[in-house]
Formats: structure tokens, C-alpha cells, sequence
DNA sequence: CGTGAAACTTGCCAGTGACAAGATTGCGCG
DNA sequence: CGCGCAATCTTGTCACTGGCAAGTTTCACG
């Protein structure tokens, strides 16, 4: 598994990243600990510094990853506003840990380049889901539907990972999303 | 301010959870420290814990004044959907400390008996709200309405405090709200 | 081959949460 | 009135964390 040389991993920027993924999924974003992902990888406390200068250039890292997978979860279900929205909720169950990263900004550089670069392509994705359904509306509507859109999706899937919702809604996230979000387009 | 008497300060639990407020204002839930607050209130490094045993105790105590919080602005708009709807963006804004506690239960005990009571008074005065509404509705429209309502006003809401809208927005929750939950209601 | 930079290590410091044991205080009960 | 006891708070300690500094090993490139 841990393909570790002595001294130069060769891969250890990625292997942090990776071990992060895993860490925050057991305990959270907010008490990962540094020490900890470099005995995942077996190097020394200090070796991810040496990558990520600190703890939230590490979630910078991760955060920007995640918002390039979900542009990637966006765009792919593009021409149908319902099924975008269910793949956000989908893309928040299944990549549980990017998506606690992400929306967390205290906890990362929200004003590093590739990080805006990666989240104003999620953006784009979901905005243009919505102008193609809302047609040849006036932008503001667009605007306004948009929003509406990312607000009802996001705050769904924010309260499934929460465990906030009632366990009437079921265990199947997208089922039970798409039920909520239908709610939207009538 | 602080009216400190040597041993025995009298309110120290309530001033401990004064003083954590603000400090989570300060620096987020997460980076919440015991001692700080022990520093604040006066007291030695080791007295919070005789009152909440550890963090994750002090912090549902905290949650469950957040939720009584909400419960109480939330009935207060209880006859008017959008306006619920408005009055839980305004509580997230305002109580900012108290909302970001409250949907972190990874941070909290989410099996103590106040708490669950707490959130179970917000959660009748959510659905109180959307039954006034929809009328007489089958029970499971309601269920799905009241979910819906939720979703976007959380969703909102919590976009709005992560920093992650875009600027055109503007900077008044309020009416920013208002115009996304008009959506919902058409 | 050899030199400078990149990658990684060891060692350290201040701060934190949790626990244990002791000091102080006030309250109930005789 | 006073005495014992429990609640409250303190002091001391331990393992752990993030971040910094300085040293060591390896690689890349001339």
C-alpha cells in the first residue's frame, strides 16, 4: 500500500491529500491533525509543512480539489436543473469530507488563485444549469432562480450530513432529495 | 463587568457561556478554547470542566439555548411562511455564534435530553408554520413542504455566513432572503 | 563528479484538553 | 451555634498539537 522510499516519498504531496481525505472523514475537518497524516504516511511531523506550509494550506489544497470534482459532478448532469440539484446532494453525501472542507472557508486561504479558479468553475456549472431551464428569462431572474436553486440544494444536503432531518425522509439521499427539490419547479 | 469574588463566583456557568459566545464569534466553534474562557470569566484553567464536564459539554449546552433561541423567533412569524422562512435567515445572521454551533453536532452531545427538547421546539414551531400554510393538505405534502422551506432557508442561510454568494447579493440578509424564498412560495 | 536546491528529519516551544488531588466555601442538619 | 459534607474552584501534571529552526539526506543539473 505505502510504496514509502527512505527520504523522498515522491508522491508524499499526494499522499497527505489522500490521508487527509480519510482523516476528515473519521474525525472531521476541524480536528485533523497534521502529526497524525504524516504517521498515515509515514514521515515525520514536520513533512507537511514542508508541502503545504500550514494546516490551512493543506485544506486549501483540498478544498480546491473538491470544487473541481463537483464542477466535474455539475457539469455532467448539465441539461436537467432537478438532476444538477441531485447530483449537489449527491456529491455532498458521497464526498462527504471534501464537501465539510469546502464551505468551511475559516479553515483554508479563501483567497488563494487556484482555489477561486476551481470554485468559479462550480459556479459556472451550476449557473448555467439554470439559465438553460429558465430559457430566455431576464438574467436577474436567472440571477435570482440560481440561488434559489443552490439554496434549497445545499440546505438539503447541509442537514443530511448534519443528521438534522427527520428519519421519515428515508436513507436514500438522492431519492429523497428529489422529492424536496421537485418542490422548486412546479 | 466582571463581578469576580474570590472562589465561588456565583454565575460562573453562565458566564462561561457568555464568554464562549463571543469567543466563537471570534474564532469559530472549532477553535474554541476552555482555557480562554477560563481566562475570560476569571477563573482557573480547570473550573469549566466542573460545570460541562468537557468541551463537547459546554458546547450542547450552548446548542440548546440556540435552538430555544430559534424556536422563539421562529413563532414569532409563525403565521407567515416567507416570513419564518426570513426571521430563520435573520436568527442565522444575527445569533451567527449560537447557528454555527448548532448544526455541528460532531462538536456536541447530540443524545442529551435538553437539547433534543430544544430542537424538537424549533422543529414544531418550522412545521406549525408550513401547515398554517399549505392548508389542509394531506400530512405528507406537509412533510415535503416543510422540508423544502427548511432546505432553502438553510441552505441560504448558511451560504450566506460561509462567505460563498456572490457580491450582488448585497449585504442585507433580510431582503436578500426575501427575494430567493419568494421562489418557493409561487 | 560535485554543488546547490529540494525533500525530509530531529529537536524544541507554547498552547490545549483532560485528569487527579488538594484547597476553600457555603449549606443543611444536629 | 457549629460542624461535617458536598459543591465549587485551584494547582499540578500528562499527552498531544501546530509551528518554527536547524540539521541531514537525496536528487537534478551543469
Amino acid at each position: 500500500m505505502t510504496d514509502t522510499r527512505a527520504y523522498h516519498h515522491g508522491d508524499l504531496r499526494r499522499a497527505l491529500l489522500a490521508a487527509a481525505l480519510e482523516a476528515v472523514g473519521e474525525v472531521g475537518p476541524a480536528a485533523l491533525s497534521l502529526r497524525d497524516l504524516a504517521r498515515r504516511a509515514g514521515v515525520s511531523h514536520a513533512a507537511p509543512a514542508h508541502h503545504f506550509g500550514d494546516k490551512a494550506g493543506l485544506l486549501t489544497a483540498l478544498a480546491a480539489q473538491g470544487f473541481d470534482l463537483l464542477a466535474q459532478a455539475l457539469t455532467e448532469a448539465d441539461d436537467d436543473l432537478l438532476e444538477a440539484g441531485v447530483a449537489y446532494v449527491d456529491f455532498a453525501v458521497t464526498h462527504r469530507a471534501y464537501f465539510e472542507v469546502m464551505f468551511r472557508p475559516e479553515l483554508y486561504r479563501a483567497d488563494d488563485a487556484e482555489l477561486i479558479a476551481a470554485r468559479g468553475r462550480a459556479g459556472a456549472a451550476l449557473r448555467s444549469g439554470v439559465a438553460a431551464l429558465s430559457g430566455g428569462g431576464a438574467p436577474a431572474d436567472t440571477d435570482r432562480d440560481s440561488l434559489a436553486a443552490w439554496s434549497i440544494a445545499h440546505g438539503f444536503a447541509t442537514l443530511w450530513l448534519a443528521g438534522a432531518l427527520p428519519d421519515r425522509v428515508g436513507d436514500n439521499p438522492r431519492e429523497a432529495a428529489r422529492a424536496v427539490l421537485r418542490r422548486l419547479s412546479t
